[in-house]
DNA sequence: CCACCAACATACTTGATTGGTAGGTAATTA
DNA sequence: TAATTACCTACCAATCAAGTATGTTGGTGG
């Protein structure tokens, strides 16, 4: 039951840029260095969140990546949903799963649906900005 | 972000002892095939539980396992913090965990404090006799 | 006392996942 | 055109999950 490393990082990551790009293009290389994270692993990370839509990144000298819409309006659960695998905390909760012969009589079910919708409940509530220092939030531009 | 099998594993169990049991030992391998659960796989998990105390194991003809509490006097919270390794969603929360130098300037560990919180108030919440059918809660007898 | 049963113990195997590295190519700008 | 930076693909080592295999120990009934 542990968040993984690529989620983890992924929120930092997103706060990161939100406190010090104001609308810029960021090196990733600054990132890292600032969040003391494998730039080669970072860049797997970047990918998905860039795919997803999340980010848009450029190439070139003064490239690199910016959010695309202010802090406030990205939930953590979205970016957990991307670099996470899923939420769900159990295998037949997650979105395209079959749903399993036992259901029917399994005593569990019930508990797992209730966790699940608390979980997805908590990450949706909070937003980057909430990760933010009060005074960075203030200032920021897009 | 999964809860592993043999946490899922346990709380079955336990909701089987307790629905079938009624305060006689009960073998494994009834257990096991009732829950369709390997036998030799869920040894592991009936060990762990045993030596936390939570069950009681009795050797030979007639021997088993039971609870040695009522279904209502067990929180999943800590059926699970015995077969999980740990509740806690992130490694600088666990028990044991020194702390992160980062700890100052992290902008993610309120949030992961919040959730950590959430996960336990929830799971500790809840009882064995939350899974049992409402008959068997009633009928039980220790 | 013996056969059997069932918990308890230990060691191994297999497969997937995690958390990386390495070495490039493509696009952009000074 | 040279530097920069995203992007892409492949590989790798360690760990963990899940399950199997093979016992030993302790207790019961015949």
């Amino acid at each position: 039951m542990k968040i993984s490393t690529r989620g983890r990082y992924a929120l930092r990551v997103m706060a990161d840029i939100a406190e010090h790009s104001g609308g810029r293009f960021i090196a990733l290389k600054e990132i890292a260095a600032r969040q003391d994270i494998s730039l080669k692993y970072l860049e797997g990370i970047m990918t998905a969140l860039s795919k997803a839509g999340l980010i848009e990144g450029a190439h070139g000298k003064g490239g690199g990546y910016r959010l695309n819409r202010s802090p406030d309006e990205y939930t953590l659960g979205e970016i957990l949903r991307v670099t996470e695998s899923d939420l769900a905390p159990v295998k037949c909760l997650e979105k395209g799963a079959e749903n399993c012969p036992l259901v029917e009589n399994c005593r569990t079910i019930a508990v797992w649906r209730e966790f699940n919708k608390l979980i997805n409940d908590f990450f949706d509530s909070k937003t980057i900005a909430d990760l933010m220092s009060e005074e960075t939030v203030v200032d920021y531009v897009i």
